[in-house]
DNA sequence: GTACATTAAATGTATATACATATATTTGTA
DNA sequence: TACAAATATATGTATATACATTTAATGTAC
């Protein structure tokens, strides 16, 4: 559907106007879809980007530094998803011996489980939501890359 | 920027996950730059949304439910976002005489004035963010249409 | 070693958001 | 007409977010 249909607005200033928009909202759609789908796991998009993040350090912990450098969306105070992530057992936080202002954070079994169990059915929606070649992926991953300067 | 860098994550299951990831990271990406820049007109970018919808109608009135359709963030709570705008004194509320469930929203001069305000400085700025021909524009915003289905 | 700046993480707080529910009005229909 | 269903807006509330401040540990200059 086109941005101008989405929005019910029929011109743009420029085609870097509508483009700015057209950004706007489809990040918002995407986060929307994506948090629809997480919600049936009792997580929010931004505790399961912090799940992905564990992971890719697994078996190694990470620090909150390094989560916040990492996360989709910077802004995350991500002392408190760790604090709500740590109550559903999915993480655990140890003090860091070298630096003890530090805190060592790892995924647990648990987690590492929930995640096994989100990627399958994720696999499966993404492919519905999927309606771009390869090609055309390619070229819009270069164009947002290039649009943000 | 390469997406790879702005989050320091070298590996991707694919093409089309990465694209996710960059659409949800573009959009908040410009969501931070907006919010950042209407800041100094003590509004936020939602609010700003709403101005520029109402000026959009002006001189008729727009009601809640056309402003929702129309609002790059669907979510948005727009009886409470008016009656910020309302505070400010840039918008006014009256009740539709047609229904008299409707209410009928119109900018204020204040608002129109505000709004020229922002659009001068905004143009400058957006220009320094502009780094995408037309053509990569136009191509640009048909593949986020596409992208979305 | 002491004093001061810097860094890492956590916390306080005001505002924003998501979602359910309430209130008032209008519409449709038996 | 009466009464249920639908619609428009507003409100209640729990959670999330943005931003400033705090606490603790480390680094650095003297």
């Amino acid at each position: 559907m086109k941005i101008e249909d989405e929005i019910k607005q029929s011109k743009f200033e420029s085609e870097f106007h509508k483009l700015t928009i057209n950004v706007l909202f489809s990040g918002k759609w995407i986060n929307d879809v994506m948090n629809q789908f997480h919600k049936q796991f009792d997580i929010s998009s931004q505790q399961y980007n912090v799940l992905r993040i564990l992971r890719g350090q697994y078996p190694k912990a990470a620090t909150v530094n390094l989560i916040s450098e990492r996360m989709i969306d910077r802004m995350s105070n991500v002392s408190r998803l760790i604090d709500k992530l740590e109550t559903k057992g999915l993480v655990e936080r140890s003090s860091c011996k070298n630096d003890r202002r530090q805190v060592d954070i790892k995924i647990t079994n648990d987690g590492l489980q929930l995640l096994k169990q989100i990627d399958v059915q994720q696999a499966q929606i993404m492919e519905k939501f999927n309606h771009l070649t390869t090609e055309e992926a390619i070229q819009l991953n270069n164009l947002l890359d290039k649009f943000r300067g």
